[in-house]
DNA sequence: TCATCATATTCCTATATGGGAATGTGTCAA
DNA sequence: TTGACACATTCCCATATAGGAATATGATGA
C-alpha cells in the first residue's frame, strides 16, 4: 500500500509546508489565488493544487466572484489536530506556563478586538 | 517530485494514524514493542518500522534493556504543531472556552498530581 | 463575438511510502 | 554452545503524490 492520501484528513494535508504557508498567508483575511501566487512565490497551478487539497478536507473555504475566488481559513477543522496534539501537552507545559499563555492571548485579544 | 519524506518532521510523521495510534498507546507509560504489538494487533515488523519512523524525529525515545526496548513519549517534540496550530485557535474557541479549558485542565492535574 | 484574464485540471515523471514476507542481529537461558 | 526470544531491517510492489508544462474552463470587457 501507499501513503495515505493527502485528501484523508487535516493531519495529512497539514503535513506538506507549502500547505501550512498558504493558511498562514491568508490567515484571517479573505484572499485570491493570484493574490497567493504574489505572496508565496509559488507557481498559479501549484497554489491552485494545494488549495484543492485544503478544500477536500474543509481546511479552507471558496467564495466565487467573477472570476475571482476568495479563499479563507476554516478554523474548525484544525480542531481534532488540536485536541489531539493537547492530550500530550501536560508533557511539556506546567499549569504556569499555560496559566502565562492564556493570560497572553487574553491581552492580545484585549489590544485586537 | 514526491511527497515530503514522513522523517522530515513531527507533521509528516504524525500524519499516518497507526504512529498516532502507537502513541496514545504509549501514552505516559514506556512500553515495550511486544506490548505495543499486543495492544493495537499490528504486526511486529510494522510497530517496528513506525517506530523507527517517531524515533527518526524524536517523537520517542528508547531504552535499551536486554533484549527488551522501553519506548516513551518525547512530548516536546509535538510542540511545534501545537504552536502552529494555536495561532488558528481564536478561530472556533472563545476566550471563554479557554478559560473552562484551562479551569478543566487544572482540575484534572489536582486530581491525578 | 472575441481576446484576455483568473483559476482549475490534466499529463507526465521521479520518488517515497506502507504492508507482507523473510531475514538479520543481539540477548538470554539451559 | 545452542536454540529461543525480542526487535530491527531488507526486499518487493502497488500507489499517491508534488512539481512543471500545457491545456481546459468560465467570466469579463471591448
Amino acid at each position: 500500500m501507499a501513503r495515505t492520501p493527502t485528501t484523508t484528513d487535516a493531519f495529512n494535508a497539514v503535513a506538506e509546508a507549502s500547505r501550512r504557508d498558504l493558511l498562514d498567508a491568508i490567515g484571517a483575511e479573505e484572499l485570491t489565488v493570484g493574490e497567493l501566487v504574489d505572496r508565496l512565490g509559488l507557481s498559479q497551478p501549484q497554489v491552485s493544487k494545494h488549495l484543492a487539497v485544503l478544500r477536500a478536507v474543509g481546511l479552507v473555504l471558496v467564495r466565487a466572484d467573477g472570476r475571482h475566488r476568495w479563499y479563507r481559513v476554516n478554523g474548525p477543522a484544525l480542531k481534532p489536530i488540536h485536541d489531539w496534539v493537547r492530550s500530550f501537552e501536560r508533557t511539556w507545559n506546567t499549569r504556569l506556563d499555560r496559566l502565562d499563555d492564556l493570560l497572553a492571548e487574553l491581552k492580545s485579544q484585549e489590544e485586537a478586538p
